[in-house]
DNA sequence: GTCCGGCTGA
DNA sequence: TCAGCGGGAC
């Protein structure tokens, strides 16, 4: 016979938090335990891993990290040199905007990226989900970054009927309720 | 041959 | 609202 439940289990942020603590894996873009993340750099990856593995971007990303350590030095390279650079990776789009953005925060932001997720989103290349994904990692800001798995789970989760794509809000307002105010304390403790 | 960890333009 | 975008993985 079951033993009677005395307490009850984690939440479910808890839980995956402390997954990620054992489980997470070294990926260039990720700021070491502890210390802020760069949003140069995480925008850079979150644009790259659109539609694209970790294995096929992690080479590209060194090489631009390497090639423009700053959003400044993107921004002042000729938009052909980065499409060279982007050759292979493939959605060119993605390059174009990439550089573009890099212009726009450059030059009209004093080369500081915008400080918010709805301010994120305001630059080529830049949606809702990747805003998001900007704002809670090198932010800490309490975003619910869901792509189209994250939709699954969820939908799994709370047993959502509604056929996609009309179900993405309500998705995303289960999901966003599910981040804790304090995340930011579990996932940056070294 | 099919299916992707999104975004944009129409 | 949705087709199209590129290359890799299965």
């Amino acid at each position: 016979m079951p033993r009677a439940r005395t307490s009850q289990q984690p939440s479910l942020s808890v839980r995956l938090l402390a997954w990620y603590d054992v489980h997470r894996r070294v990926l260039p873009w990720r700021a070491p335990a502890g210390k802020r993340a760069d949003p140069y750099r995480v925008w850079l990856s979150e644009i790259m891993l659109q539609q694209t593995t970790v294995q096929a971007v992690a080479g590209y990303y060194r090489k631009f990290l390497a090639r423009w350590p700053t959003v400044g030095a993107l921004a002042a390279a000729r938009q052909d040199d980065v499409l060279a650079a982007w050759a292979g990776l493939g959605y060119y789009a993605r390059a174009r905007n990439l550089h573009a953005a890099a212009k726009v925060v450059a030059q009209e932001m004093g080369g500081r990226f915008p400080g918010t997720a709805e301010a994120l989103r305001a630059l080529p290349g830049v949606g809702a989900y990747t805003s998001g994904a900007i704002a809670a990692i090198a932010y800490d800001e309490k975003q619910a970054a869901m792509d189209a798995n994250a939709e699954r789970v969820i939908a799994r989760l709370y047993a959502v009927e509604t056929p996609m794509p009309k179900a993405k809000a309500e998705l995303h307002r289960l999901c966003q309720a599910l981040v804790p105010d304090w995340a930011k304390a579990i996932s940056c403790r070294p």
